[in-house]
DNA sequence: CCTAATTTTTAGTCTAGTCTAAAAATAGTA
DNA sequence: TACTATTTTTAGACTAGACTAAAAATTAGG
């Protein structure tokens, strides 16, 4: 069994290593954190003692099999809840993360496994985001930026990249959730923003915006 | 907000305060929580600078008003997440309490006021002891141990004084849960066995047995 | 290639929560 | 009452996990 630090770093470090693509630094733990570089060097160094990760002073720390084992289920289990909290609590889609962040400690395969057929074992998240399975195995999907799109396409908001509240809120009131159709009305170049169609409306929407949602257009 | 520790302290100290109907003594609590004595001591130390218990050395420990709150808050999470775990997960009875052990540490208002809803705003646990409402208070029903029924009355299974998986899984096997109907047919005063009929059957239990369920009897 | 800025690690300290061993207080009994 | 057994508290030590400050290594720019 793992202590609750243990899993947030190892957890801090799937999607770090997912995000960079190859050995996460020590700041760059820190940072997702909010911990300080000289805890984190702490951490990884009794990680690394407990083959959870490989760790090279000065270097970088990547996960080893057995570490990424851990996380992607502590993933799977912060997914799981989400969807539940969502799908069964009527919780909106921004009010989730911070109640999952703590019942994704909860220790039980059984629960995992029970909560999973409770729910008709989803594969997405209420922010798009895959759930990874038993195996740890995340279905990866070709979705894009919406800021990508070229004019004139159509597509499917699939996930948020950040998922903040206000974030999360701003969508809301403009009626853009998982599944909606958006279609590129126009863009701007000057300043990266531009006018999506959703549903009956057409609005405009700035870079920041569009550099955050995820689409999958045909 | 609390830590774990403390809040187990408090839970402790609650059920413990409930049974003898008093203070508590330092030796009771760390059998309870299978600690020692001292590291009690210390910690009922530090509960009452907080003013969640009050303490007077050599004498015992007793919950103020505001522990006695936040202990019962405890409590009903658990209960609560006892109740999703049954109904909605189809867990048994004998499976749920270390599981929820766990959960009741969960912190959110919402997501407590939201179960509550989800699971029908419950007035009982799956073992039939009563869930706190938002204000702490049980409903306390005039129940009493099987042992303590007279020969032929009858009554219905409310809960269970020991909760052991032992023990509940035996009652599972002798088709006794919540709600059943319970006739003492005869009782053997040597040995404080009695013979029982539950549903079409009649068979013998012992005095451990008949001690450890409570039955209503009107 | 050398120096300066940045990153990372080490050394030392702190708190929460636990323990053991010893001391102190209380309770039980002749 | 006096002695003993039990309970409780204190003193001191330990671990996990965090921090600050300083040292060491790496990286970047001229
Ligand atoms: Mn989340
Ligand atoms: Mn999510
Ligand atoms: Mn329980
Ligand atoms: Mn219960």
């Amino acid at each position: 069994m793992f202590t609750l630090a243990e899993e947030n770093y190892l957890k801090a470090i799937y999607h770090l290593e997912f995000k960079f693509q190859g050995e996460v630094s020590t700041n760059a733990i820190a940072e997702k954190l909010e911990a300080k570089a000289s805890s984190v060097t702490d951490m990884v160094q009794k990680l690394a003692e407990k083959s959870l990760v490989s760790y090279t002073k000065y270097k970088g720390t990547h996960l080893t099999p057995e570490g990424r084992k851990i996380a992607a289920k502590v993933v799977r289990k912060h997914r799981l809840w989400e969807v539940f909290l969502v799908d069964k609590l009527d919780f909106q889609w921004d009010e989730v993360h911070e109640i999952a962040e703590q019942l994704e400690h909860i220790k039980s395969d059984e629960l995992i496994v029970r909560l999973d057929k409770f729910l008709g074992s989803p594969k997405f998240d209420p922010h798009g985001d895959p759930i990874p399975d038993q195996q740890g195995n995340i279905k990866n999907t070709k979705k894009r930026l919406l800021a990508e799109v070229e004019n004139k396409q159509r597509g499917i908001c699939v996930g948020v990249k950040e998922s903040s509240a206000d974030y999360l809120r701003y969508l809301d009131k403009k009626k853009i959730g998982i599944g909606s159709e958006i279609t590129v009305v126009s863009k701007e170049y000057f300043d990266g923003s531009m006018i999506i169609e959703v549903g009956p409306k057409q609005f405009s929407i700035s870079k920041k915006i569009a550099e955050n949602l995820y689409v999958q257009v045909n």
